[in-house]
DNA sequence: CTCACATACTCAACTTGTTGACTAGGTCGA
DNA sequence: TCGACCTAGTCAACAAGTTGAGTATGTGAG
């Protein structure tokens, strides 16, 4: 249901294609809104048929032909209505944990591997973050930043998505220390 | 896919009815796995089906009847390998953070209001959490716990709760700051 | 004595999300 | 010049998640 009300956030940097969107939803939204490219390809039609959005067809030589959208005032008044509304809290699924939750009747080596997997994972997503965060600041400091950008919101979200890798990157050390532990009593143990 | 595996590593504590199954996970899984009654009632039935678990129907006086759900060995073997696998990356929607988003062109105290009721909401997640974990210590430290506990998979699940709300009282503390000096600086240039 | 809340589910309809394959051309490196 | 990867999508089929209502009984608070 709200998967439009991401895509209409998204626009409100300008107009933009539906393989744009997929990108800067891979890039930054996916912290806190994932989706796949045909999923906002449908979305998008939906949201087109609904007046929310309009589109704009842009002949291009030796590429395929591709559609601009970008939000009609109709999407911005539904978005600022969104904005009022009461949401849903956070819904999250992760797989690890639940490998993490049976780890001591599985295979604990295998679980290990994925916490370092995800470990990896998270410090590179916060290497991203990071380059995402210079662009946005630009050379400014941050306090300049909230001074002087038009939108903050984009800037917010970021945080948010880099403190959550932080925390990740965190509980993925203690993780390892205690199956490692517990592994060497076990050893100890037999 | 994996609300089953979710499921059976519940179930690891042994049997359970889905109602008690679907309170569990409102308590705990829920920070990792969420999933509404409807979708644990249906997966039983099908895991049942595939000889993953077996329920045991028991009679009662003054209340309708329960059916208790087992892992299978076929359960069991399913779940190690579970954990053996690879895992998908971590899924989140948040429609506060696409709200958050969309502040700037919003109704920023809405957004703003939103934001204090999450705070709220994660606050008391935090006390959930704590008092869970104290029933998991059960008087012992952490330490002692790590040492003799028989699985230490479903605390250091609730370890990754505990710091997500912890770091999403920050990040709203810190968003509060930030909107309210805009909102301040906007009023000032009108 | 009623109302809300707890136990313990079931059913149906609908909306979302996922997977895999297909079209069609372009660029870049080995 | 071959294969891999990028742009920019479309289509179909299926799996999973969501919502709302219904069934039947019991307990405790006001």
């Amino acid at each position: 249901m709200s998967l439009r009300n991401a895509v209409m956030a998204a626009l409100l940097d300008g107009e933009s294609s539906g393989y744009d969107l997929a990108k800067a939803f891979d890039a930054s939204v996916a912290n806190f809104w994932i989706c796949t490219p045909q999923q906002l390809y449908r979305e998008l039609d939906r949201m087109e048929t609904d007046g929310l959005i309009e589109a704009r067809t842009v002949e291009q030589e030796r590429r395929p032909n591709k559609r601009l959208f970008s939000l009609t005032s109709k999407g911005r008044d539904e978005l600022t209505r969104f904005t009022a509304a009461q949401h849903k809290p956070t819904a999250i699924r992760d797989e690890l944990l639940v490998a993490v939750l049976a780890a001591d009747s599985g295979d604990v080596e295998a679980v290990k591997a994925s916490i370092r997997e995800r470990r990896q994972w998270a410090e590179a997503k916060i290497q991203r973050y990071e380059r995402l965060r210079a662009k946005l600041l630009d050379g400014r400091t941050e306090d300049e930043f909230l001074e002087t950008a038009e939108r903050v919101g984009p800037y917010l979200t970021l945080l948010r998505g880099l403190s959550f890798e932080r925390d990740n990157v965190r509980w993925c050390a203690r993780s390892l220390t205690v199956l490692e532990r517990r592994g060497a009593r076990l050893d100890a143990s037999t």
